[in-house]
DNA sequence: GGCCTTACGTGATCTACATCACATTCGTAT
DNA sequence: ATACGAATGTGATGTAGATCACGTAAGGCC
């Protein structure tokens, strides 16, 4: 499916938009293409856009020490990213994002983002509701997090992106659920 | 300060109403006494209400196992609780309200908030902020439970919140950093 | 092809924290 | 004031997972 077609139809299971109203909201979207392991977020960097992933997988994440990373996200199609602490606060990067896979991404700056927010109440009430589903989500996983033990977060995970388990490499679902590679490697070869 | 005008502020930090406006939006919401530990929403019950605290101590929680509690949030003075799976989904509360000490509240139906989003474009706006603020608050907290141990969590809560150290018992700050009420007590006094 | 970086497996050891057990202190109701 | 449950302190012990150390396998790239 085509990028244009696939932001139409995710935005269409929030709120109707007519033809001209979303050809118009497009209109404001950057197509851009990435290779794999090239970055799209920096630390330090000014950010101005959010990415709407249209194919490939990227992740967002966060360096500690220039050592240990932990992965907020994991993006994939139809799923929006940006470090949007960064974004909303205007201030300097503190999350990473970069490409797992080659990929190809819509981009709308922040300016456009609240303008046509502005202009058009649905569009405001898509993304009050995309957040919403964000709130939701991150809540989710911080329980998850509180209450359950590796394993079960791992089991977890692959339950819900069972496309993860082929397409990332072990040591970034590690610091995804926030252990080392040797214990998750362990984990699901059955030792201890 | 009254609940009305503590509201009327709080709104105004993000969004501007006219005095008619916001009369109209504050007749929406109802008043609520509770006393200190009555239950506000019950796992298991239909959740119709979103609350914004006017004065005392809340804590959103939820139980495992009918053995552990895990607390998602503290809501102090003009911050907004519910189980906001349950409320937009409409499903059954999995998550507990209830009140740390005596509190006033100002509560909203959903169907009320999301009809004053409808009519009011400004609301919707300050309801995607305030979702916004709330993502980003999870996110952070997330990050901050792989990144730093529970000696680091516990003093960036109190840096942040320093009246929960007199307001809250112990053990349930320990709930909300996600350790045993032993490890927590050992922490801050100095042993180990 | 061969090279070299990145991914992955697995043992040994160490450590933060959980869990259990019990003592003590505090709050609140009668 | 007394009493009883809730909150807290603290020791002993067990365990999940980190860290270090090393080896093997697998992709990119010249």
């Amino acid at each position: 499916m085509e990028a244009k077609e696939l932001l139409k139809q995710h935005i269409a299971k929030t709120v109707s938009l007519s033809e001209d109203q979303f050809d118009y909201v497009f209109s404001h979207f950057t197509m851009q293409a990435y290779k794999k392991g090239q970055a799209v977020i920096s630390e330090g960097e000014k950010v101005n856009h959010e990415y709407f992933v249209v194919s490939g997988c990227l992740k967002a994440f966060y360096i500690t020490d220039e050592i240990k990373m932990y992965i907020l996200q994991f993006a994939m199609p139809t799923w929006w990213t940006s470090d949007y602490g960064a974004l909303y606060n205007q201030t300097k990067a503190t999350i990473n994002v970069d490409c797992i896979t080659d990929a190809d991404v819509l981009r709308i700056s922040n300016e456009d983002r609240e303008k046509l927010c502005k202009e058009l109440h649905e569009v405001e009430h898509f993304f009050r509701w995309r957040t919403n589903r964000g709130y939701l989500a991150s809540q989710k996983r911080l329980l998850s997090f509180m209450n359950n033990d590796t394993k079960a977060r791992y089991e977890e995970l692959l339950a819900m992106y069972p496309q993860l388990y082929n397409l990332v490499p072990k040591h970034l679902i590690a610091a995804y659920l926030g252990v080392s590679r040797e214990t998750l490697s362990r984990l699901y070869n059955g030792h201890r």
